[in-house]
DNA sequence: TACCGAATGCAAGAATATTTCGCGTGAAGA
DNA sequence: TCTTCACGCGAAATATTCTTGCATTCGGTA
């Protein structure tokens, strides 16, 4: 797999890699090298070079929540009470940690962090709130929202090309 | 690739694989099969079952923004004021077709629209919000967290196994 | 008991990925 | 200007992985 981490100047070719990689990572390399014009080899060390350079963080399959028994989406913005360095970082692991959160970003604002939830029912999202937040002696408070319509979801970055 | 989609039961040998599909679906076959016990052809069978009935619903790479010079992600809340199902429908598209939307949820609670945004920097997220907020005549307000950290990204959905 | 459908493992064949090698290009220095 | 060197390329050979056909096994059912 990869290692290093050093940033790395990226071209062109690599961008429209990257563009195609993250919507279809199953794509022969024969096929991506037709698109933008390079052979099959080209495009497996630019690939490789980008998986050494951390530009691409992993290669996943998207599951569908629904059909695996998790159909519920939960946007939750949390508050907390002490903004110590020592706080946070215990909140971010903590956070971190759990399966049900799908992710979490600490941010600027009304509110603190901010994080996505996935669910099988209402009863294990309270339950989830009763460990996580009402638990916590430094969370202020929180508020829910529930999904009805996950309109998009994915992780694809908006490449110039 | 994939096409119909009517819901399938799914084993303790499906959850198995999707869970390592998650987090890498570069994991070769054989592999996989040594880990849940079940021969590569098995799991192969399995994994096309589950990509036909749309379990499976993306293979891709996931980009590390900062390295593809995107390095600010901001959450948005969004109020509309007439919840029409036109004018939401309308919302829908619009928000889901700008690349920089890299994620949209339809919710319920204070806010309806609640986003993750990605862009190069913070005048790019200006012009975003004068084009996708302040042009939108149904946009009440909007409410913008600016990511410090990424504690936790990804879309893997927790399973049970 | 006998049958039938579904899922399995094995083994062969096809497709894909990876390595190797030699060539051309462009930059730095004599 | 010439030489050298580093870099990335493509073509071909090799290795790995994926895919398919087939016989078998395991349950459920008449």
């Amino acid at each position: 797999m990869a290692q290093a981490s050093p940033s790395i100047a990226l071209d062109a070719f690599d961008l429209a890699i990257l563009n195609i990689l993250q919507r279809d990572n199953s794509t022969p390399q024969r096929v991506i090298g037709e698109a933008v014009n390079l052979s099959a080899p080209a495009v497996q060390r630019r690939i490789r070079r980008m998986e050494e350079a951390r530009v691409i963080q992993a290669n996943v399959a998207v599951v569908d929540p629904a059909q695996v028994g998790q159909p519920i989406t939960i946007f939750v913005e949390v508050e907390v009470i002490s903004e110590t360095a020592e706080l946070i970082d215990a909140a971010k692991r903590e956070f971190a940690s759990v399966p049900e959160v799908q992710q979490c970003y600490y941010v600027t604002g009304e509110a603190d962090f901010v994080m996505v939830i996935v669910v099988p029912t209402m009863t294990a999202y309270e339950a989830l709130t009763r460990r996580l937040f009402f638990g916590n002696n430094n969370v202020k408070r929180f508020r829910t929202f529930v999904a009805m319509d996950r309109v998009k979801v994915g992780l694809a970055v908006p490449l110039s090309d």
